[in-house]
DNA sequence: GTTCACATGTAACAGGTTACATGATTGG
DNA sequence: CCAATCATGTAACCTGTTACATGTGAAC
């Protein structure tokens, strides 16, 4: 998905700055299925503007940096229910963790251990932080979404916690094996 | 992760050619957690080469075209292990499907229902896709990677089905309440 | 006094995708 | 005969990231 149609979503639930938009693409409830920084999201709210999808307005907070709140007009609130009902791409995940455990009979034991102990202490971590997500979230669909990831995260969680020991026994049992 | 390390831990594996590593990457057991293409592999196998980290001898069957077979040089599995030993960049994952979720209530009863239906659909071919996968896995750490692909299949599927119906019931309820 | 959060924006660069070019064999 | 599978490779293009440039006020 670009950049330019989730600018539209964001702004769907409220009109925001640019940096507000970053912030939740990046921490908020956007975060977990969604990326997009700065040097992305400016640009793309320049050129959402000048095709009159949205709008913005200054405000002029005394002593602070001017801020330049975007929000949706009919044309893009139109052009955010066309791209609703396209059809959606298959979920795109990449993870460099799992592609260090499949071969993880190269890697030591202590190593190892580290590893699916940091992943485990990553995951606590993000879960909990969506568990506020959800707290907070207001519509159904965000709600969705959220108890979506938290379901993802859940689950990784517990197959760590079960099949990682198994994994460095066997890793261990396949090293002794070749000795 | 680039390409060139994907291409490192597949020929680990045992030795392939440039097709069959994008077949691996695309359909085979890496397929659920990485992505490439032919335009980013045939590259990194040639820039690879030049390094001396993988070699590859000709197999010319006879009537077909002639194969590159690439394997690892010792100076590759070093700098596989070398790559295994960095810590992994955090999981990606993104998702248009959730996207449109989170604005559930523009998209009317059908189409959402729709779009519900064909998530699940979806995930249960994949879900019986990485099944037989995980039965022809053969090191620990691929039963692993596999293993840990099917439990959030398994937890996307179970979310879908219990959460989807609320989520239209909740849409629908919204809907007429703002009649 | 220094770090953090707020705030906007650009430019170079990296990385990868899509589509194209080519061609033989096999199976329906 | 046509589609699919095997097989290699290139080039244009797109999209987005990283790092930089700049500046203020508040909190510690």
């Amino acid at each position: 998905m670009n950049v330019r149609t989730l600018c539209l979503g964001i702004l769907y639930f409220g009109e925001a700055t640019g940096y507000e938009i970053r912030k939740l693409a990046a921490e908020g409830c956007f975060s977990h299925f969604i990326e997009a920084s700065y040097g992305s999201i400016y640009p793309a709210l320049t050129k959402l503007t000048l095709e009159g999808l949205i709008v913005w307005r200054e405000e002029a907070t005394p002593g602070k940096p001017a801020r330049k709140i975007y929000s949706l007009t009919p044309e893009g609130h139109t052009a955010l229910i066309a791209a609703l009902y396209e059809p959606p791409r298959g979920d795109v995940f990449k993870s460099e963790f799992l592609f260090q455990t499949m071969a993880a009979e190269l890697i030591d034991d202590d190593h190892l251990q580290q590893l699916l102990a940091d992943r485990i202490a990553l995951l606590e971590e993000d879960l909990a932080h969506l568990c506020t997500e959800c707290e907070t979230a207001e519509s159904p669909g965000s709600r969705f979404a959220v108890g979506y990831g938290v379901a993802l995260t859940r689950a990784a969680l517990d197959h760590l916690t079960i099949e990682g020991p198994k994994l460095i026994a066997a890793t261990q049992k396949q090293r002794t094996a070749a000795e």
